[in-house]
DNA sequence: CACAAGCGAGAGCACTGCTCTCGAATCGGA
DNA sequence: TCCGATTCGAGAGCAGTGCTCTCGCTTGTG
């Protein structure tokens, strides 16, 4: 990619990586509201307005920490997926059967990084930081989950189809619209389910680690579990065999 | 309730009222991260050390404005419910057409109340507070939007009942134990679902509101509607007649 | 080698949440 | 009616914040 030109670049990166890892390691302790540049420069033994040669403010600094958690969170999606991509040892279940099973890991991923990283996922899916509007930079890193969860159901709908019934006209347009840039190959009411399952998946992310799932749900794996297959069935990822009776 | 002594806990009451008044229009300005006690103060022609006769602090304040959004948003919720208690002018559609309808009317309304207050929404539903955790004042008024999802899941199951396919074992219990406090007439997969449903409901409306259905979702009324549907139909408000072919 | 750019340090400004003290207004009981 | 107690607004003050500007020192480049 970008190469190290000189000690003072170097130095550069370093200090900037060193900048963001004390902020996340504040973040982690008090969160964003609480997070100050003095009291990073502090820690890290400069005085304030040294830093200010790396982050031109306090929002900047947050920029880069939403992009470096979208960064993130995308990865452990996309690990979830690619560990899946090809049946493991078990070869009963059949593809469809697989794709859920990656449909569901991806989800358990995304939850697992959620509730390792509390804070920095509150920054990025939480409410938008005051008065700021995301900038260009983190709408790539934005879309990685959403693109994963994209690819998992154009695998199944390549190995035997996702049926879905059809939609309302108005949002029949809308849905091929909508696959038109991010996957032609899908029918719009898997289009549309996707978008929606993809909602709903940060609903229930959210809520539990926001706490309203506080003294409500307690089995907290299963539940999220369940809610994650029936997500995965909404689009159209059925097990291959329903149980009769 | 509370009957007034005298002129000085009328102007209490008048006064404090006023704070929040203006607090709340701050809030929609400029967001709860930049509200400041001073401000509000300053608009409202005190001095800032007066204020805190009123709220201890500014978490004190922000604690008064989220019940204050959870009475709001649950009573938009709730008056949605009242209005379609009854078939209206119509009298087409199966009472449980009936309840599916009420179910969307609900969830529009929350989204509505949502759209139209959305640094209140945020201030709930976004990421807690600099290291804010929830007074037990708020659980009430937290729960009421929840209530009236199960209240309309009751006027159905009462109706002509909701078939939803049993759960895994794990999750049974757990659902038993949430049902037998807050529906102990709901099946388990019904209470399951409806946990589920209100958490995704509320992933719906966030995405929307936070901005990451920019430049995606277009027709957000109808796509809105259609996943509120979708939602009923996953707690088991199927339609009436399922269209063949 | 000289010049320019990058960098850290320090002072300073306007702002914040919050505390404390001091009078004035108000209330309740005798 | 009066008087002590409570409540309240005003002001000063403290520690902390984001951010700007200036001043030298260091480092890279022509």
């Amino acid at each position: 990619m970008t190469t190290v030109r000189g000690a003072r670049e170097r130095a550069r990166i370093e200090v900037t990586a060193a900048i963001k890892e004390e902020a996340r390691r504040r973040l982690a302790d008090e969160g964003a509201a609480k997070l100050s540049l003095r009291a990073v420069a502090r820690e890290l033994g400069m005085v304030s307005s040294a830093l200010y040669r790396y982050f031109p403010s306090r929002d900047d600094l947050l920029t880069a920490l939403i992009i470096d958690a979208y960064d993130a969170i995308g990865a452990a999606a996309e690990q979830a997926a690619e560990d899946l991509r090809t049946e493991p040892a078990a070869p009963e279940g059949s593809p469809r059967g697989l794709q859920l099973r990656r449909w569901t890991a991806v989800c358990a991923a995304v939850r697992r990084w959620a509730l390792a990283h509390p804070h920095e996922y509150a920054l990025i899916y939480g409410s938008p930081v005051p008065g700021y509007s995301a900038p260009a930079d983190t709408i790539g890193p934005a879309s990685r989950v959403g693109r994963v969860l994209i690819a998992v159901a154009q695998d199944a709908h390549r190995g035997e189809g996702l049926a879905r019934p059809r939609l309302p006209g108005a949002l029949s347009a809308e849905a091929r619209r909508i696959g038109g840039e991010l996957a032609p190959d899908l029918p719009p009411a898997v289009v549309s389910a996707l978008v929606a399952a993809w909602a709903q998946l940060f609903g229930l992310i959210s809520f539990e680690l926001f706490g309203q799932f506080h003294r409500l749900v307690e089995e907290r794996d299963a539940f999220f579990a369940h809610a994650a297959g029936r997500l995965g069935a909404e689009i159209g990822l059925l097990e291959p065999v329903a149980p009769p009776d």
